[in-house]
DNA sequence: TAAGGTTACGGCGATCGTAACGATC
DNA sequence: GATCGTTACGATCGCCGTAACCTTA
């Protein structure tokens, strides 16, 4: 048994159990891999890939009971990788950031700017995507830390750390007639609805405050995204249930957002990272940095 | 890095860091021990060991930070070998039992020779000594569960599982005048006291109960093994304070045993075994074995 | 000076790449 | 028949062992 063997069993986990795929992505040719795996199901005594023919189609029993020892052994390597790496240079290195375009946009900016003053030496890479997507980066070690709303308190083998707590507001046009007088839910009711789609920056706390009311939103557009959310607004075609960060008020001078923390309960927003993944330093340092920045939000308030 | 290193590494922190000895128990020679622990840094880009001269010395800081993912990589991929093992032939192997002698006299007999009938393929090493030695086998993974009343359920790497709870006894010859009558501490106090050595088989319950009490035992003679103290006290040195269930009315009908139930505490009796090992089947069926016949024992109180 | 560690070098074995073959969608 | 996996074979690279050398209790 050695380590690229171990290598190889997640990368063909991770690639649909093709041994070519899984050559090209260890710079080695098939048959070179093809033999390691021979090799190392030899020295297990058993076969650890179920097979139709030739073809690699899933795991045995076996196999199953070992891809978490695998797992296991692969993020120990790297974590020792990491901490030399991190030991003689704490300045250098990578991070990959995955969260959602609300964050990105209207929260990161800060803290990442602040960060890349201290750490000119980290290149930082940002990874858009939906919660669920941010969990399975996590997970595949394609992101370091992830900042989202949703989900992310569910997974055990994810430390979890409050980041910030903010309310829902409804975006509308100037002359709206929301733009005057107490806002309900009825009121709201009332009106073509645009926010975000399922599972996204706090979407679930949405469908929590309609929930027993009888009433429903009628959601005639749905986005991941607040400026898509914001554009169509514009265009008049709805009401825009959006973060209260997300309202800028410089740029969004021809729209008016009205808080609606009463009705709407607030969403939490957390850092999430692998319990068994050794962060360098400056990932620290910039959690540290995120934490500052909810604090001065929470502050300005 | 390969997993050779990883075990190199391991292998020197349990040999005080000599490269000669490790070479001995990889079976190597030492110049290619040296050299593997030189590419080691080398990739690593810095020293793991710290060295005087040419020795090594310690762990240098970055060493010490690196060594629970190297116990991390050894134990996952034991796991590997023994998962596989297990599968091929659940009836076939090694089961290390660590514990100290009083169990394996007097409660171990039972459970495993009835463990014997269903597994006559497992080959079973006992291994006697203190409870303190007893969670270093653990660790050290000479040991694969260990079985003892003391210690054991402070350690976070360890998952305890109860076994059975028992009182002591006190055991004189049978003219002796605790034959007869009321049991009282200040009774007992007054007699010499042959017992068990601290930290072994509820040595410490036997201190609880006598502690704000302003008496004091005075014990003559300590032993980690029960035979030592009855022997002692059939030569009538003085009076034996043993575990319960240590007394034989068979093999031991020259002396009487009394319950020290009310004025002793209870000690409890666990099972242990390090929390990310895998133990194979018939280790899992041992540990059954074992709760079942704490359960008759009950009973048979 | 004995014991432990390093360096140099030769040989062997492991693993890779090329290539031909076999199987499967 | 194109893609994927296996087998065979030659070449290379890595790792071990021997041995000489260096260093320290």
């Amino acid at each position: 048994m050695n380590l690229s063997q171990i290598e190889l069993l997640r990368i063909l986990q991770e690639n649909d159990f093709s041994l070519s795929k899984a050559a090209e992505k260890m710079h080695i040719v098939q048959s070179a891999v093809s033999r390691q795996l021979q090799l190392f199901e030899a020295e297990l005594g058993s076969p650890v890939y179920e097979r139709q023919g030739k073809r690699l189609i899933g795991l045995t029993s076996l196999g199953e009971r070992i891809m978490e020892q695998v797992a296991t052994i692969n993020l120990a390597k790297n974590n020792i990788q990491t901490i030399a790496a991190d030991y003689i240079d704490s300045n250098q290195g990578v991070l990959h950031i995955a969260t959602t375009h609300t964050q990105a946009k209207y929260f990161l900016p800060k803290p990442i700017l602040r960060f890349r003053e201290k750490y000119p030496g980290v290149r930082i890479y940002m990874i858009e995507a939906s919660p669920e997507q941010l969990i399975n980066k996590l997970h595949s070690r394609n992101a370091d830390i992830a900042i989202c709303t949703e989900k992310v308190s569910e997974d055990i083998d994810l430390v979890v750390k409050p980041c910030y707590e903010w309310h829902h507001a409804v975006v509308v046009p100037k002359d709206h007639p929301l733009s005057v007088g107490k806002i309900t839910l009825e009121r709201l009711a009332s009106y073509p609805i645009l926010t975000y789609s399922f599972g996204f920056t706090g979407r679930s706390n949405i469908e929590i405050a309609l929930k027993n009311t009888g009433m429903e939103l009628d959601v005639i557009l749905s986005a991941a995204d607040t400026d898509v959310i914001k554009t169509y607004v514009r265009l008049g075609m709805g009401v825009g249930i959006i973060a209260g960060m997300a309202y800028d008020p410089l740029m969004d001078q021809d729209l008016i957002a009205r808080d609606l923390s009463p009705l709407i309960p607030s969403s939490k927003t957390k850092i999430a990272y692998l319990k068994n993944n050794y962060l360098p330093l400056y990932t620290q340092h910039f959690i540290d940095e995120l934490q500052v920045a909810a604090t001065e939000m929470r502050v300005a308030q």
